[in-house]
DNA sequence: ATAAAACTTTAGCCTTGTCTAAAAATATTT
DNA sequence: AAATATTTTTAGACAAGGCTAAAGTTTTAT
C-alpha cells in the first residue's frame, strides 16, 4: 500500500528525471515538492525498502519499474480528473489543479479505468499533457517550443508547461487557448521576446511566456 | 480547516443521532467508526475545542450548528459520488460505498455543487437515502419498514438501510432492486420472518433482511 | 443502598510525516 | 591541492491520530 505522501514523493521523482529513469537529487525533490531537504531523505529512504526507488547515499534516486508503474497511474488519475472536470463539469483550465491534486490520490483501479472510458480515452490533459495509458506509457508530446520557431512560420498550441493560477489566468486574458493557431512574427535577442499574432491579435511575449508555450507544427 | 479524521467523526455524530441533534455515546462511535472508545474521546475533545460539537464529560457528545453543516456536507459529497459511480461509471450499488469513502473528503465547494448539477440534482443515492442540499436540509424519507406493512399490502422498495456489500449482494442474487414492487403476503411470528412477492418470485425473508427494507407506500 | 457491571476518561506509548540544527560528504574555487 | 561553498544526511523534536492499560464515573442488579 503507498500513502499518499509517498505517491507524491513518486510523482515528483517521476516528472523530475524524465518519468523516473533519470537520478533525481534531493534538493530537486524538496523544492518541486515545497519540503526540506532532509525530509526528502527520510522518504527516499523508504521508498528504496519499499522497492519502489533506486537509493544511493548522495547520488540521488530513481525510479524501480514498479515505482515508475506507481507514479505514472497518480499522474494518469491526475489528468483524467483534469479533463472530467474541464469538459463534463465546466471548470476552466485554471482552477482544476487543485482539485486534481486531491482527486489524484483516490484507490479504485475500476474508477479510474471507468472514468478513462467515461471520457472517451483522451490522450492529453486540458494543458496538454499526455495522459499514461493503463500500463503507464505514453507517446511522446512531439511539439516544440515557440522559441525555436523561425519568424513567419505559424503552429498550434498543443502544450503549456506551466500550469500556475497566475500563467493560466494570463493566457485566459489574453485570450489563448490550446488548439489555437500562432504565428510567430519577430524574435528580439535584446530580451527575447517574440512577437505573435494569434487569433485575435498581434502582441509581444516574453521571454518568461514563451518558454512556456510549445507549438505543433 | 477540518481534517479527514475529524470529517469521519463528524459524519459518525450526524448519523447516530438524527442529523447530530442527539447526544451519541462514546462507545456508539467507537463502534461505527472501528475504533476505540478512547480514540473517540480524544478526537470530540478537539471538536468541542473547535466549535463544532457540544460535549459534555461522561454524557455523550452533540453537534453544533457549525458541526451539522459540516457533517451534512460530507453526507451530501458521499451520497453525490455514489450516483455519479452508479449512474455515469457503471458501478453497480455494492461496489460503490468504499470508494465513495474516499471522495466524501475532497474539498471543493465549486466541485460538490457542479457534480450535484451534472447529475440532475438527485434527492436520493443509489441505497435510496436522501442526499442534503447546499444548506445541508432534505426532506425525511417517508417511507416504512416492511416490518409494518400488513400482509396483502404492497410498496415500492425505496430505501436500504443497509449498505454492506454483503446484503446488497443478498439482493442482487435474489433480483431486487430500488423501485421494484413488493407485496408482503404472510408474517411469521415465531421468527418474524416475511412471505413476499417480488416481480421475479415468492420468497420468504428473514428478520435480519426484512428490518433493512422499507418501502414507500 | 451497595456491589457489580458497563462505560468513559486519563496516562503513556507508538507511527507517520515533518521540521531545525549540526555533522558529513561532495563540488567548486583559487 | 587546500579552502570554501553547497548539498545531503543524521539526530532529535514535534503534531496528529491511534492504541493499551489503568483509573474514574455512571448504570444496573441484587
Amino acid at each position: 500500500m503507498v500513502s499518499l505522501s509517498e505517491e507524491n514523493y513518486l510523482k515528483a521523482i517521476y516528472q523530475l528525471g524524465q518519468q523516473g529513469s533519470v537520478a533525481v537529487s534531493t534538493n530537486a525533490i524538496a523544492k518541486k515538492i515545497e519540503s526540506k531537504a532532509s525530509s526528502v531523505t527520510d522518504m527516499i529512504k523508504k521508498l528504496a525498502e519499499k522497492k519502489l526507488a533506486n537509493y544511493v547515499k548522495y547520488k540521488g534516486v530513481s525510479l524501480t519499474e514498479k515505482g515508475r508503474l506507481a507514479a505514472a497511474l497518480v499522474v494518469r488519475k491526475h489528468r483524467l480528473w483534469e479533463v472530467f472536470l474541464v469538459e463534463k463539469l465546466n471548470f476552466s483550465w485554471d482552477e482544476v489543479h487543485d482539485v486534481a491534486e486531491q482527486l489524484e490520490h483516490i484507490k479504485s483501479l475500476k474508477l479510474v479505468n471507468q472514468l478513462d472510458d467515461f471520457l472517451g480515452n483522451p490522450t492529453h490533459d486540458p494543458h496538454g499533457d499526455p495522459i499514461p495509458d493503463r500500463e503507464g506509457n505514453y507517446l511522446p508530446v512531439k511539439s516544440v517550443s515557440i522559441l525555436d520557431i523561425n519568424p513567419g512560420k505559424a503552429g498550434v498550441l498543443a502544450l503549456v508547461k506551466n500550469s500556475s493560477d497566475a500563467f493560466l489566468k494570463y493566457l485566459n486574458k489574453n485570450n489563448l487557448s490550446l488548439g489555437d493557431s500562432i504565428k510567430v512574427l519577430d524574435f528580439e535577442p535584446f530580451d527575447n521576446s517574440l512577437t505573435i499574432e494569434t487569433k485575435s491579435k498581434k502582441m509581444i511575449i516574453s521571454k518568461e511566456v514563451a518558454q512556456n508555450l510549445y507549438l505543433s507544427i
